[in-house]
DNA sequence: TCAAAAGTGTTCGCTATACACCCATGG
DNA sequence: CCATGGGTGTATAGCGAACACTTTTGA
């Protein structure tokens, strides 16, 4: 029999965390699930995650996962819902800390865990294991209001990178079409993307302007109470 | 010597949850806060909260905690944060999962609990027990935000007021102060008021409309798309 | 020379803002 | 009759949305 170490006067619930790790393939949304190998919901797909530990605040814990699944030691992550319903896991109680990440699909390295892992673009996702689906859900709805007032698209895109694929992003994201000038004209008067002086040549076709993020000029406008919006 | 009853193979967290109660006196956002009759932070003010029980889930938890200590049902809840700093509780490791409430300080009905409690101004309050400085900050930051796209504030008025109570509301929240006519227009213009028949006569002075909140006709607008934004 | 995609500028309508006068009430 | 504060409308500027032509490159 296991030995049972820990003792308290009152019941406690169990804690984890669960990472929604976003990425984009140049076309759509894509979430990372790990396939589970042991019961319950054995075989299905979940969300990466695992128990907090006693010495680890929720973030360094999510962050723990992060590098654990993908091999990043950086990106964007937020702590977003923390999922209570008593009857969530069919074990025990565990609430759950629920986080997002953003992270580059390309710098993304296999990881440590034996568990199977894969991308899958965000609507189209497999039945997932315990309220994962609904946390997922959620997720995106947050990702989807955060990108109107944070400049956190970026995450999601390599260092450099054209205007269109900037566009195709937020397309991506927010479900709609954008007015290619209007786009264009809209993001470089935010004054948050600097132009480099090199060209790219797209896929078989002509150059293209390179941009990236320029986070002190974002910085700087944010002390100024400039409020972003998108 | 306490029974220790519940065993568990590895360490689990205590859970919490704390609620930021929000009321509004007419001229400035209030918090209400308990004396905490126990150590540790013996009468130091902190924010109402407890222990989660097994067979609930955090909201209904924190709802458990507003009405033991304003005596209301009813009334806008919503999750923002938990708290997971290892060093925020000295005793143990306790997470908490923090809600803020908006209630109408005339319904309030003094807490069962024989802990002292009071209203103090969201800007002068006094040092608070644990981290609660800090939740009651964040609390005070994600209200700012979501009255710009939910229609909330109303939870925090009688159901009928003038349009200059609402705008002081709006103006205690934001920390701005707005040009009177042009704060009507807005307002009405969004379309989520009715404007009553009575008037009512201000403190000794003349009649002024009465207004109420129109659910019905704001989640009409929801459903198609309409996005609030003030 | 043709197709595909990038770069660029103008017009128009709407919304946000700034602002002033009249009226009702109570003292 | 005077002071206080509520109710109302207009003029302007800035922003967002709609929109077309030219240029480059590879096939």
């Amino acid at each position: 029999m296991e030995e049972l170490k820990y003792h308290y006067k009152y019941p406690h619930p169990s804690v984890t965390t669960d990472c929604v790790i976003f990425g984009f393939d140049g076309t759509k949304l894509n979430v990372l699930l790990v396939e589970r190998g042991v019961e319950p919901y054995k075989g299905r797909w979940a969300l990466p995650g695992g128990f907090l530990k006693m010495d680890e605040s929720a973030e360094t814990g999510a962050r723990r996962e992060l590098f654990e699944e993908t091999g990043l030691k950086t990106g964007y992550i937020r702590q977003f819902h923390t999922f209570t319903d008593p009857e969530r896991d069919p074990r025990e109680r565990v609430i759950t800390i629920a986080f997002y990440a953003l992270v580059r699909i390309s710098e993304v390295q296999g990881g440590d865990d034996a568990a199977q892992a894969g991308w899958f673009p965000v609507d189209n996702v497999p039945a997932l294991a315990f309220d994962h689906d609904l946390i997922l859900r959620r997720a995106t709805d947050e990702l989807r209001k955060q990108i109107h007032f944070e400049p956190i698209g970026f995450e999601l895109l390599p260092e450099q990178f054209t205007m269109k694929q900037l566009q195709h992003l937020y397309e991506a994201i927010l479900g709609v079409t954008f007015d290619r000038r209007n786009f264009y004209n809209k993001m470089l008067k935010l004054g948050i993307l600097t132009e480099l002086d090199e060209k790219v040549p797209l896929p078989n076709r002509k150059l293209a302007y390179l941009y990236k993020f320029n986070p002190e000029s974002y910085s700087e406008m944010k002390e100024k109470g400039f409020r972003l919006e998108f």
